[in-house]
DNA sequence: ACGGTTGCTACG
DNA sequence: TCGTAGCAA
């Protein structure tokens, strides 16, 4: 797995940067009070009083170390404060910690290429700022030395007892005889440690650093003296470093290829490494790996610093361990009792209404179950479909925090992802072989939270299917007694930056492909178009609020206003899905819908007039049409102007063709409807409080039962599309389906 | 070559 | 632990 790429230069000044206990640091900057006490931030989780993800150098000290459950921290510290992990929607939320590493990464990002390596860790590769610095101003010559930089850690180097290290670390910046390489490095001392002080004053948290000529042995450095401090690998003392280091120490081979490097080659220290040639290292453990042993054993690694400074991807998930997997009828019936009585004795109202909805659903789905059963066909689908209630709550409010967060992504940095990925975790106590995997699903990315909503739910049904069909039997009613949903999360990916003009997307509309837009992140040009119409400046991209110093994005937020100042909000996104819809496959691309989309921004609401008689044919060859003209004006037409002129009727069926095809054959009919027949489902489902069993309805404490009917009123507004939801539930699970 | 899917790894 | 991420096969 890891890969071994040449080096591009063997000095190169490459820094990790690694914020130190860093949701503990978030917590103490939210509650000063906590500063400087033991303080560890713990994951709810009622059992055991959850379980700490991040310790503090105070608590620390007292012995309390990750991966202890609350409990056993105030065991061995019982004046630990424990800080719990912000929750929202029923699960950990884990925004807060994103946008503090936000914080600390545009500060990082000033003097160098910078990577994002993770929610508080940087790469930056300062070789050039280091190169500069020794042009013009070489540490040699400077007369004063940074505080912060004297107290650098510098690997090999002689610190005999008694001497001042300070004084040491001075004499190593100010060596006239180094090599270039050393020389760099000290260069980096000072500009890494600069950084630091940088982030410290903006953003109160502390960092550690490693500094290197890789990014291998900057991230060995940076965890070598924590908290607040850095640490520098010259090359010279490579070897040393590397012969000693224990082998699971080293980034990759902490896991199994460790293990097994232990057991079957007998190598404890990435050193043991050198005494087997590289044809060795490749036999066992392939090319790639092999060469990859070998080179880390020399202290080689040409990773290049990527240039990335936001996430590649945005997930959201949650796991239902051992007892409270979603599973089959007993643990549901307890699950919604229990939830019955927390609503009881809880007067919170979000509360009572999301249960409301779950119960409502509950009802909707016995009802349809109750016919079924009446019918004689299968008596399992009341199984499944509470299952799929619980699965669908959940998907909700996944689905409703990624899109969330994607609506900020594109808010702030102008990203648009493409795909989505539903994974679960299922066991089936039925089969000898429970631990079958639930198959990952994707499909292209709708924007709005209720589509992803009901595509993952589609995803999920797709894995369903296959996880059912493969290990269970032909039928779902003998087998779907023993299984249950023991994680479920949702991802996004694909992400890549809209053009931030007309030009841009006149460009998109000509055909360039989407490849070629993909490969601009690093900031070049796509300055080919940009004389098509805009001031020059406009033509770039930007990742706004982290974006790489040149980089810049005049009037981001207005270009929407401008250019779309009539269109109203639900038109927009109407709009937008069938601009994606159709072009996802077809003859246009299909980048430019979700610019369009969106509750994200916020845009002018004017009314306008709508020709929905345009089927997709016209709207193809009108498009066209529009194109060629488009053309000749030289990009001085708006496109906007093309989708104000005409609204094409959104029917789904070039969508919903390719879509089902997709997610696994998926009747057409449950994943994607037109307009017309999806009016024709709400309509249906505007239930009558009369059509539902008393039986049902008596089961329910009377609180819960107004409620209920308060939301059965048809042509009441439901607060979201739950209820409507639960009718694609039914699709999947109802006999009817199977056919 | 490319995209969907899986497995491994790391870390707060 | 759990919730995220990234990468390589």
């Amino acid at each position: 797995m890891p890969v071994a790429k040449p080096e591009s230069s063997d000095s190169r000044v490459i820094a990790h940067v690694d914020m130190d206990c860093f949701y503990v640091q978030v917590e103490q900057r939210k509650q000063p009070q906590l500063r400087g006490l033991p303080t560890a931030v713990v994951q709810y989780n009622e059992w055991k009083g959850g379980a700490l993800i991040a310790v503090s150098y105070e608590a620390r000290k007292f012995g309390v170390k990750r991966s202890m459950r609350g409990e056993e921290a105030k065991e061995v510290c019982p004046q630990v404060q424990l800080v719990q992990v912000p929750v929202a929607r029923g699960k950990a939320d884990l925004s807060g910690y994103r946008n503090a590493g936000s914080e600390v990464v545009s500060i990082l990002a000033r003097r160098g290429r910078c990577e994002r390596a993770s929610i508080d860790e940087v790469y930056l590769d300062l070789t050039d700022a280091a190169e500069m610095m020794l042009a013009d101003n070489p540490p040699q010559g400077m007369e004063t030395i940074d505080e912060e930089a004297l107290k650098s850690h510098i690997l090999g180097l002689n610190n005999e007892d008694g001497s001042d290290v300070k004084e040491n670390v001075r004499k190593w910046i100010h060596r006239h005889n180094a090599d270039h390489r050393d020389k760099l490095l000290a260069c980096g001392i000072l500009i890494v440690a600069e950084l630091r002080m940088q982030v410290l004053k903006e953003t109160e948290f502390t960092c550690s650093a490693g500094i290197a000529h890789n990014k291998m042995l900057a991230k060995l450095a940076s965890g070598m003296n924590k908290p607040a401090q850095q640490t520098v690998v010259p090359f010279s003392s490579v070897k040393g470093l590397l012969d000693t280091l224990p082998i699971r120490k080293m980034k990759q081979l902490g896991g199994k290829l460790g293990i097994s490097l232990q057991m079957d080659m007998g190598v404890n220290t990435v050193g043991g490494l050198l005494q087997f040639p590289e044809e060795k290292l490749q036999e066992r453990y392939g090319i790639n790996t092999g060469t990859w042993l070998w080179n880390i054993a020399r202290g080689i690694s040409g990773e290049e610093v990527e240039g990335r400074l936001l996430p590649k991807s945005h997930g959201s998930g949650k796991t239902f361990p051992g007892p409270r997997a979603l599973k089959t009828v007993p643990a549901v019936r307890v699950f919604l009792n229990k939830k019955c009585s927390m609503i009881l004795s809880c007067h919170e109202v979000n509360v009572l209404i999301s249960f409301a909805i779950i119960l409502a659903c509950r009802i909707l789905c016995k009802l349809k179950s109750i016919f079924w059963v009446g019918n004689g066909k299968f008596s399992a689908a009341k199984t499944g479909a509470e299952i799929g209630e619980m699965v669908q709550h959940w998907l909700n409010q996944l689905c409703e925090e990624l899109s969330e967060r994607l609506c900020s992504d594109l808010d702030q940095n102008k990203r648009i992802a493409h795909t989505l990925t539903l994974h679960a975790r299922a066991y089936k106590s039925s089969d000898s072989d429970s631990q079958k995997k639930f198959p990952s699903k994707s499909c292209p990315l709708r924007y709005g939270t209720a589509k992803i909503q009901e595509d993952a739910f589609n995803l999920f049904q797709a894995g369903l299917r296959e996880y059912i069909g493969f290990y269970g039997g032909k039928t779902q009613g003998s087998h779907c007694s023993g299984w249950g949903i023991t994680s479920l999360s949702v991802s996004a990916s694909k992400i890549v930056p809209i053009p931030s003009g007309t030009c841009s997307i006149a460009k998109y509309f000509q055909g360039q492909s989407t490849s070629h837009f993909s490969s601009m992140q690093s900031s070049d040009n796509l300055n080919t178009e940009a004389t098509l119409s805009l001031p020059s400046g406009s033509e770039c991209y930007s990742e706004v609020n982290l974006s790489e110093p040149k980089i810049d994005f005049p009037k981001e937020e207005s270009w929407i206003k401008d250019t779309v100042p009539d269109l109203d909000l639900q038109e927009q996104k109407d709009l937008s899905s069938t601009l994606s819809e159709k072009t996802q496959y077809g003859f246009i691309q299909e980048d430019i819908s979700p610019l369009l989309l969106s509750g994200c921004l916020e845009q002018n609401r004017s009314k306008q007039q709508r020709d929905l008689t345009k089927d997709e044919s016209q709207f193809k060859s009108e498009y066209k049409e529009r194109k060629g003209k488009r053309l000749k004006d030289k990009g001085t037409y708006s496109i906007i102007e093309l989708f104000k002129s005409y609204n094409p009727n959104p029917s789904g069926s070039f969508l919903s063709h390719e879509y089902n095809r997709t997610v696994g054959g998926t009747d057409a009919s449950s994943s994607s409807y037109s307009r017309d027949e999806e009016e024709g489902r709400r309509e249906a489902w505007g239930y009558n409080i009369d059509e539902i069993d008393p039986s049902v309805m008596e089961e329910l404490p009377m609180e819960i039962q107004d409620e209920i009917k308060a939301w059965m009123q048809p042509h009441k507004r439901r607060p979201n599309n739950m209820v409507k939801r639960s009718c694609t539930i039914s699709h999947y699970f109802s006999p009817s389906k199977k056919s």
